[in-house]
DNA sequence: GTTGAATTTGTGGAAATCCACAAAAGCCGG
DNA sequence: CCGGCTTTTGTGGATTTCCACAAATTCAAC
């Protein structure tokens, strides 16, 4: 078969009826995506589809685990930096037939997919110039779609930053706001924000929105962004939210380094409640994370959640009582002293060996000691501070002054 | 020998003078102490002593340990009891030798001893009713000393409490006071406060003032009372200061109990400090640990330092935080709803487990279970709290709020 | 009642801890 | 430089922990 001219000229009433002429053109099961892998449309009277399009059929998005193998196999990568079709071998791990790709451009940015199956035959080059026009035929169609999205879009961040900071106070009121924006409603959810190194700008803005529309390992609800903040509203599906979140927190960082090379991603979450009311709390958690990192650096790297913070939660509390009050722990202050005379390590030794949850062997490790140098120091901190170390309770209050020791200092 | 009427009639310009006449009369050394065992006269030309008579001689008190075996011997309590002598048998241990002594009376109070050592003889029935008349014959001397010592006595009385109250406070002038008081100066020193079931009663206040003097562990500068607390200044000798305080501590309350029949004494002690001026703080500290014994209960029961208070010293001010935020741990809420729901322990097992320095075998047999019960809850609390065992700094929020948690219900 | 899940107890072996004691190394003042 | 002190490292053995797995028991729901 062979077209003089655009065989895809002319009207279509909806994409649906565009991506069948695309299939009846080139004899294959087409998929049409916006640039976030949603499926926008797909032709019907397909023979044969493989797995990985039934999935994002029935899912109305590309499964995650397709779009992480078509970035690491090279396909999207390339359909993001140019017009030219892409041909994609078998993928078979993750259900994924041979197909070829074009990407839909409004002006520099890319607005779309096209994806066709090659079933049983494999498309001619004639074909793929084919390919090449239906996406630019498309290209209007799916803008318009664009258009309606993002007007909704910025209604709804109204209605987040709302609840952000607390301006609806109602729980029903907020229930009615969300329905009427068909903002699906969860069991419970966390606020959670992305702090990057620079206020963002538009290109990154895009690249971040793109990697939270394809996670699926986490629905999230809300999203907006603020100066150098990316925030979130997520919905942890399981009863163990915190890893969810965690893992989540994860990927997203591993995955904005390896695809857009963008390191220094600190993030932070608040605590996971049930009532929408709360999001703000939540979302004044999330901040407190954020300033507590900033303070301290390493010392609580690999912690998001504020539920997580452990004792830091309340060192903003005892700091203050500290330098209003004449705040001082004796053993302390005699161990420090001892440290300076004698040039020993007594209250680092100790510190580290509660860092590493009273674990002998690991402390030593750490420390580049003998574990018998361990326990005689041990013993040695409890002559000087008076300490019993069989008393649980002493030994938190003595690790908790030498953080918070820490803490003032860079306060 | 013998005397037709009383071998004391007559004025002596002194109290050595009097010990030098009944040590003639009976032909032995003689010392006479006041009633708290401190040397008020001896009698000079004396051929043998016993080594507990030397120690109390250079020393100007009877040594504590012989004070003890006199009470366990049952020669004080007789003393105290009666105005007859008493014949004390050798007590090698202490360097005791044979003796027989007399309290000296002024209404129905003891305000002295008398002490005959009998080194080579024994006295004689009619000598025992000598020392008797000696005995009503010292009464004026001693008692002259006695109205001495007390006004004295009023004057530092007062000077302590401003010390207490922090009314004083340039360093140099407390000095002043001190000095021209002839209170001893000393590096370090704390306030001790030891409250009774009830206010004190003359009597109860002439047997803690006896203990408190007799005493010798541990230097006491300053006392007073103060309703149904009984306040101490202090000085510890060593370097372990919170050791000899504990140790002093437990002493004093056992021989309240086994001398005077008095249980329910409450103790508490705030820091030790070498600066005059905060004695004010340590006061307020150790009436800190009084008040939150009270609380507390079992919780802190053989804790008296301020400084080994741990955790509770903030208590009161993160309960404050707690009630005015919305301060909630889920991860706590999780195990309380989870030890409802399924009649479990968990928070007590986290609890007890930490309570007991996180030892497995103790928590174990505490609770009545076997160690792998244990391992299993803790588990099991790991999974339902989203608790990372490996984190001490979570375990130790944990178990904060769970201490939190019971002191709200309490206050 | 029966069934299935949650909990408790038991077993065994590798690893870690605890403890006492001793040798080596380092440090400081005379 | 020596001697005495603190600190570090080493050794060995009893005890405890940790882990995986299995059996027994309890509990709750159907």
């Amino acid at each position: 078969m062979s077209y003089d001219t655009d065989p895809f000229r002319g009207e279509f009433d909806s994409l649906e009826e565009f991506a069948d002429r695309v299939s009846d053109v080139l004899k294959c099961p087409v998929t049409i995506e916006d640039a976030n892998h949603r499926l926008i449309a797909y032709s019907a009277h397909d023979d044969y589809t493989d797995p990985a399009r039934t999935a994002t059929i029935i899912s109305r998005r590309v499964p995650e685990k397709v779009i992480n193998s078509l970035w690491k196999q090279g396909a999207i990568p390339a359909l993001l930096k140019s017009r030219e079709p892409v041909r994609v071998p078998p993928i078979p791990d993750v259900g994924l037939g041979s197909r070829v790709a074009v990407s839909i451009w409004k002006n520099d940015e890319v607005i779309g997919f096209i994806w066709v199956l090659e079933t049983n035959r494999t498309l001619s080059p004639e074909e793929m110039e084919w390919l090449k026009l239906a996406a630019k035929a498309a290209k209007n169609k799916v803008l318009q779609l664009y258009m309606r999205k993002n007007k909704k879009e910025e209604r709804v961040q109204e209605l987040f930053w709302k609840l952000l900071t607390g301006h609806i106070a109602r729980e029903d009121e907020i229930h009615a706001h969300l329905a009427a924006m068909q903002i699906p409603t969860a069991p419970q959810f966390a606020v959670v924000v992305f702090r990057f190194a620079a206020d963002l700008t538009a290109e990154m803005e895009r690249q971040i929105s793109y990697l939270l529309q394809t996670t699926q390992q986490l629905p999230l609800l809300l999203y907006t962004t603020d100066g150098r903040d990316v925030i979130l509203l997520a919905a942890p599906k399981t009863d163990q939210p915190l890893k969810e979140l965690n893992a989540f927190i994860e990927s997203f960082a591993a995955k904005m380094k390896e695809r857009f090379h963008i390191h220094d991603v600190q993030c932070g979450f608040g605590g996971v409640y049930g009532i929408y009311r709360l999001i703000e709390k939540s979302y004044r958690e999330a901040l407190a994370v954020l300033a507590l990192k900033e303070k301290l650096g390493d010392e609580i790297k690999s912690v998001y959640g504020y539920a997580q913070l452990g004792i830091y939660q309340f060192f903003d509390f005892l700091l203050e009582q500290k330098r209003q009050g004449e705040w001082t722990n004796p053993a302390l202050t005699k161990l420090q002293s001892y440290d300076r005379k004698h040039h020993s390590d007594l209250v680092k030794t100790f510190e580290t060996f509660f860092d590493h949850n009273q674990n002998v062997q690991e402390t030593a490790d750490v420390l580049n000691v003998h574990p018998n140098t361990l326990a005689y120091r041990l013993k040695r901190i409890a002559d000087i501070a008076e300490l019993d170390l069989h008393d649980m309770n002493q030994k938190i209050k003595l690790y908790i002054d030498i953080k918070l020791a820490k803490y003032e200092a860079r306060g």
